[in-house]
DNA sequence: CCCAAGGTCAGCTATATTCC
DNA sequence: GGAATATAGCTGACCTTGGG
């Protein structure tokens, strides 16, 4: 395959190329050897996403006062530059941020390095939170984490350094912002981590040759598509650290994949994965959905045979008995929310919590236009009537129980009081569980909160559309079919 | 770079049923 | 009656979606 790619281009391997080598070969050479990624993540988010880890790490440095910044090359926005600009800074501070190391190809740059007397001790600051409380502290650190910093312990230590120990800085998810300023050692949590990285030093040091000398061959890797490409939560083995660009479909290795690719059935686990990813470029249509040493469940049966006979399904009936248990007028609500903040801005608020800025309450006093019963919210101005509905103006006071009042917090006698008195609302304020919301009922009854204009809403939760659902389960469901709970809304089950 | 919630699954244990 | 097998109930881990 030709690929647009620069042969001569000569990379050393970074932190990042590393852990994506410990994903998948064939994405580190690809990036090594100068393929572009398609972008996974849209660049608004991806800048939001840069924003919250530069916003820890520069209250991390506030841990570490006298720190001496290191710039990259070309930046030269501190004296201090480089690998040269980071041995400088060691020699003179007790800390060093961003510390700039490189041995044979190998380069690292450690967020925040201290000196201590017997050696080095490495810092990687995350906007992860940390949940310190309990009695199983060690298994909630992200094991992927450890790689990260063995990884730049490796590196320090080639370069000729002492390191005597490396740690995380994460942000403590109890934390709850007072009234004045944040202060760095209350919103943020240090974990040592030495032993888990000690432990894996001699794993670094092979992987890091092997990938060198893959990185060296001009062919490209031959790896398939298969469970590897995703990026996963917690991943015990710590070698998924993200989704893969070239899995796109007019990615490298997506372009590859047939259209109705086996590996796309949803839910595949267990020994499914290797029986689908086994067989390169196996399709949907040539498996057999009631091969029962298959084990299908369920739901890729239906996928296998929507596929397979190009036919849409839909279970009319029970979407039907769903839509029948509401009762006009139905109400619709939707919630603007700021960008979330890893770093708390307003008092009360802890790491991740969001800010609603905006609320609307749309009304539907009866079916809209009388567009033929089954449209629920094909569109919220095309096919409704406009008369039928009522706008309500945002952000009105809490108090008020009327249907444009704000959504109730849970807990909140005023949402009893309003399922007593009319059960037919209980298709609206979806949000009204959201406890973000009820640490900002303050906020909002004391003007923080700007109100907004009439908003006529579509809540892509409570927009249900009759055409939406597919390929979902019979109503037949197996009782057992595991610890998950039963959404909010389910009706008590109406078994036939 | 994250968070939360709903849903799903394989594998586990306890119990029930079937077979010898 | 005991072993083998089937089923129900449960759970941690994983998947998916939705938010910015």
């Amino acid at each position: 395959m030709a690929l647009a790619h620069d042969a001569s281009v000569h990379r050393s391997i970074t932190k990042t190329s590393y852990l994506l080598g410990r994903q998948c070969p064939r994405r580190q050479w690809l990036g090594h050897h100068g393929v572009v990624e398609p972008a996974v993540t849209e660049a608004a988010v991806l800048a939001l996403q840069i924003e919250a880890s530069r916003e820890v790490e520069s209250l991390a440095a506030e841990l570490f006062p006298g720190a001496l910044r290191v710039c990259r090359e070309g930046e030269a926005t501190t004296p201090y530059v480089g690998v040269e600009g980071t041995k400088r800074a060691l020699a003179e501070a007790q800390a060093v941020l961003q510390a700039h190391f490189e041995a044979d190809g190998l380069a690292a740059i450690s967020d925040i390095v201290e000196v201590r007397a017997e050696g080095l001790y490495l810092w990687e600051v995350k906007s992860s939170t940390y949940e310190a409380e309990g009695d199983d502290d060690e298994a909630r650190a992200n094991p992927l984490y450890d790689w990260d910093l063995a990884y730049q312990v490796h590196v320090a230590r080639e370069a000729g350094n002492v390191v005597i120990g490396a740690g995380l800085i994460l942000l403590r998810k109890e934390y709850v912002r007072g009234g004045g300023p944040v202060r760095a050692e209350e919103v943020l949590i240090r974990l040592d981590r030495s032993a888990e990285v000690a432990a894996l030093a001699a794993r670094v040091a092979e992987e890091v040759a092997a990938q060198q000398s893959m990185l060296r061959g001009s062919t490209m890797p031959t790896e398939l598509p298969g469970p590897r490409c995703k990026g996963g939560r917690k991943v015990a083995a710590g070698n998924r650290p993200s989704d893969c660009g070239h899995f796109l479909p007019h990615g490298v290795c997506g372009r590859e994949l047939p259209v109705f690719w086996a590996g796309s059935l949803p839910n595949l686990a267990g020994g499914k994965i290797a029986l689908v990813t086994g067989t390169p470029g196996l399709k949907i249509e040539d498996l057999d959905p009631n091969d029962p040493a298959a084990k299908w469940t369920e739901t890729q049966r239906r996928v296998i045979e929507g596929v397979q006979t190009r036919d849409e399904v839909v279970d009319h009936v029970p979407l039907r008995e769903k839509l029948d248990e509401l009762e006009w007028p139905l109400s619709f609500v939707d919630l603007e929310f700021d960008p979330t903040m890893a770093i708390p801005r307003h008092p009360g608020m802890r790491p991740y919590d969001r800010v609603p800025f905006q609320w609307a309450l749309a009304i539907e006093e009866e079916c809209g236009g009388g567009a033929g019963g089954g449209a629920l919210l094909p569109g919220a101005h095309d096919s409704r009537s406009e008369s039928s509905v009522r706008r309500v103006p945002a952000g009105r006071p809490a108090t008020d129980r009327s249907p444009g009042r704000a959504p109730p917090g849970r807990g909140d006698d005023g949402a009893e009081a309003d399922r007593e008195a009319s059960g037919r609302r209980r298709h609206g304020a979806p949000a009204g569980a959201d406890p973000t919301l009820r640490r900002h009922r303050e906020d909002r009854k004391g003007g923080l909160l700007p109100p907004g204009p009439d908003v006529l809403l579509l809540d892509q939760k409570a927009g249900t559309r009759p055409d939406g659902p597919r390929l979902r389960r019979p109503r037949h469901r197996k009782r057992n079919a595991g610890g998950g709970g039963v959404a909010p809304s389910a009706a008590p089950r109406r078994e036939p």
